[in-house]
DNA sequence: TACCCGTGGGA
DNA sequence: TTCCCAAGGGT
């Protein structure tokens, strides 16, 4: 019954579909070519929460480092997190590589949308991606882009996150059975590059006689969302230590938990309020005179950083000497405390 | 159900 | 500077 709004939409993307790395395009999927299901999950789980520009290195060389699902499979926990150190949201590696092992050992990935949910790391949004784009599935796709589109088309006035169920229900009216994958694909670039957050370009929309937030002229303002609270500010110390070969003092964040499982300096706890930080080794620490900061998701962060030279012998508390150390593998609060104290070694 | 979980770019 | 936000998932 909206069928046209499908038509229209997809007239579009034949014309202006984004070309990514991980997509085939529409001219070549009316050719019956289909996108690598292992490129298409992989790309869906990097850019959860996250934008295409920041995406594409990342899967340039996870791609070149680990061709398929496989070879990711096989690959040692500590590269993965290496690779995707400076990415974000941690736990998204490491369930992608439990994702990949599970994968393998089912010997590929599940082709409709239930059996991809059963999956770490893949919940109602990347199920039903892979479904619809990497097996042409019908699936009903929302994520944060269909959640606008769909907004403004119907003119949601609830705002988010209450007017989820409504928007699901709403997208499922307008998803056409035939090309789905192209669809999917379609609502993204056109939540991307036209029906943007701020300034749509409603003047070029292809969906515009469908647009009723266009129609009441409230297109710019949805959808509605529940204001956030403030962020507060946390503080905290971090040690540096370089041995005198070189080698670095880190130290393995437990899995769970705020940069989990990724690499970084020893400290003390983060906190409003936090309790006076023991060293992880015993020699002559010298404060920085520059702090670091760093903003996450729901706090602002201060570090104070102190760096000493330890002894070629020297025993640490934790953490441990890292020969070969490359600052690419820390995570981005880490690497900026590098950044601070690396010319204070030379 | 809320809350936790990163980062970099743009306004 | 500060705030918003980008192809969400786990708990």
């Amino acid at each position: 019954m909206r069928d046209s709004f499908a038509i229209d939409l997809l007239g579009w993307y034949d014309r202006h579909a984004r070309a990514l790395p991980w997509r085939i395009g529409p001219a070549d999927r009316a050719a019956g070519m289909r996108p690598d299901p292992y490129r298409v999950w992989l790309s869906e789980v990097m850019l959860q929460q996250t934008t295409v520009a920041a995406v594409r290195a990342y899967f340039a060389r996870f791609t070149s480092l680990w061709p398929d699902v496989q070879a990711l499979a096989a690959a040692p926990d500590a590269a993965v997190m290496a690779e995707w150190a400076g990415l974000g949201y941690y736990a998204r590696a490491r369930n992608l590589l439990a994702c990949a092992r599970a994968v393998a050992a089912q010997g590929g990935f599940p082709d409709a949308e239930t059996g991809l949910r059963r999956l770490p790391g893949i919940g109602p949004y990347t199920a039903a991606a892979v479904a619809a784009i990497a097996f042409d599935r019908p699936a009903v796709v929302v994520d944060g882009n269909v959640e606008r589109v769909i907004s403004r088309v119907f003119a949601v006035h609830e705002p988010l996150p209450r007017s989820r169920p409504q928007i699901a229900a709403l997208a499922a009216t307008v998803t056409p059975q035939d090309r789905p994958g192209d669809y999917a694909q379609a609502m993204m670039d056109l939540g991307a590059t036209l029906c943007t957050p701020r300034n749509p370009a409603c003047g070029i929309c292809p969906v515009i006689a469908h647009c009723e937030g266009r129609r009441a002229g409230i297109a710019a303002d949805l959808p509605r969302k529940q204001a956030k609270p403030a962020k507060p500010t946390r503080r905290g110390v971090v040690f540096v230590a370089r041995r005198t070969d070189g080698a670095m003092l880190l130290e393995r964040r437990p899995d769970r938990g705020l940069l989990g499982g990724t690499l970084g300096w020893p400290g003390g706890d983060w906190s409003e309020t936090p309790a006076p930080a023991h060293p992880p080794l015993a020699a002559q620490w010298t404060p920085l005179n520059t702090e670091v900061r760093h903003t996450f998701t729901h706090f602002h962060l201060i570090l104070s950083v102190q760096i000493a030279h330890a002894a070629p012998d020297a025993e640490p508390d934790s953490g441990t000497f890292v020969p070969d150390f490359a600052p690419r593998s820390l995570p981005t609060v880490m690497r900026k405390v590098w950044d601070a104290a690396a010319p204070h070694f030379t």
